[in-house]
DNA sequence: GCAGCAGAATGAAAATACTAATCGTCGAAG
DNA sequence: CTTCGACGATTAGTATTTTCATTCTGCTGC
């Protein structure tokens, strides 16, 4: 999953991108209002930290733009002030969260587990595919009820499927999810296969049947 | 789908080249103005991707020629200074979309798809066609409600034929939309007929009544 | 209407492009 | 320092695409 965090502090910047790095996200870091509009509009992100209080501007109206384009990322405000006044503006203004300074990040962590949760789930806490239940919360995923270990990647390909159930995805998306990072992965996607394999494997042991398919030259499909 | 790429950055252009080949579209390539301008007025493109400075001359004129000769459908204008001028004179001149330098080739993609669907399928996402149905982003045909499973030419080549229905098309098109490359078509359409009968096969099988006809010497037409 | 011909369909084999399995490397944990 | 597991590159295997030889079909001119 991919995060844009907007925030000028350098130090809680730093710890938050560390922290959620950790939490297996893909972070970007935007330090000002310019640069943070410019990734905006140029990417999208799963989930949007965004401080009010800019160098070069208000992040609550960085917040209107991306309303008035209708910009679907899921953002979180994040505000120094306790003030009723820009939690009721923010929210109004289409947030979907709102978190004051200081916090805990673990805290940060439930609330954009919980964005994106309503944002590609319709809130479920736990998705059931038959017999394969994925638990977003505590990240783990059962067959028949018995949990099924998986790594960090193996679990973030799983998710990334089945939030795109019955559709094709190429290989480049997949590689750009698990990567992050766009250097050079467009001639090698030969990780993908070994992931694939390692997860398609645990998944079958622990009797699970077909759903995620190859379809030649086009990528993977998880059929529901 | 066939893609032009105007772009003078020898880098650039290979990376969008493959990119855009890995997701299954035909690129030509353009260095320069004046080998843009030639390869506009020989052959069709469902999508052109124009750098605003060339060496030889600026694309938004080359942009303003096209729109003079009605040809500027499915421009998508890349400049590298992320000025609004420049975004505003593009768009005005009838591009239909706008990218700034640095982008995510999965972002490049996404405008792609967004421009031919919106330019071929009135923006549509899924085609229905009485029993047959295909659906573009998912990337599956269904007849009957029953997937039909295609490979990648035979997807390309029903989809073509289905955003020129009721039009017979040369096999001469089809050769050229398939492959790409202009050389040594002309002589051998041998792969035309191979993937035509195995589409026709499988829709026939899955129950789908004849919608493709082959009109003797002249080439194909979708019928609805 | 029929012969001759060019275009189109068919089936199978060769070539190619894609995917999957194996194996070695690297880094972390004990 | 050793062991284990995750990761990614090499290698082997498979599906698809293209080519080729052949048959079939529908036009054209006589």
């Amino acid at each position: 999953m991919k995060i844009l965090i907007v925030e000028d502090e350098q130090e809680l910047m730093k710890s938050m991108a560390t922290y959620l790095k950790s939490e297996n996200f893909v972070c970007e870091e935007a330090p000002d209002y310019k640069t943070a509009r410019e990734k905006i509009e140029l990417f999208s992100y799963d989930c949007i930290l965004l401080d009010v209080s800019l160098p070069d501007g208000n992040g609550l109206s960085l917040l209107n733009e991306l309303k008035e384009n209708k910009k679907s990322d899921g953002v979180i405000v994040i505000s120094a002030k306790n003030s009723i006044g820009d939690r009721i503006q923010g929210l109004n203004l289409g947030a979907d969260d709102y978190l004051t300074k200081p916090f805990h990040l673990s805290e940060l962590n439930a609330r954009i587990l919980a964005v994106i949760r309503r944002r590609h789930f319709q809130g479920q806490q736990i998705l059931i595919f038959n017999e394969l239940t994925i638990d977003l919360t505590a990240k783990t995923v059962t067959v028949h009820r018995c949990t099924v270990e998986l790594t960090r990647k193996e679990y973030d390909l799983l998710l990334y499927l089945a939030y795109n159930k019955n559709r094709v995805i190429s290989k480049n998306a997949i590689a750009e999810h698990l990567s992050g990072d766009e250097s050079d992965i467009y001639s090698n996607y030969d990780f993908i296969y070994s992931h694939m394999k390692n997860l398609k494997k645990k998944l079958q042991q622990a009797g699970c049947s077909e759903y995620i398919r190859s379809i030649y030259g086009m990528g993977y499909k998880f059929d529901v």
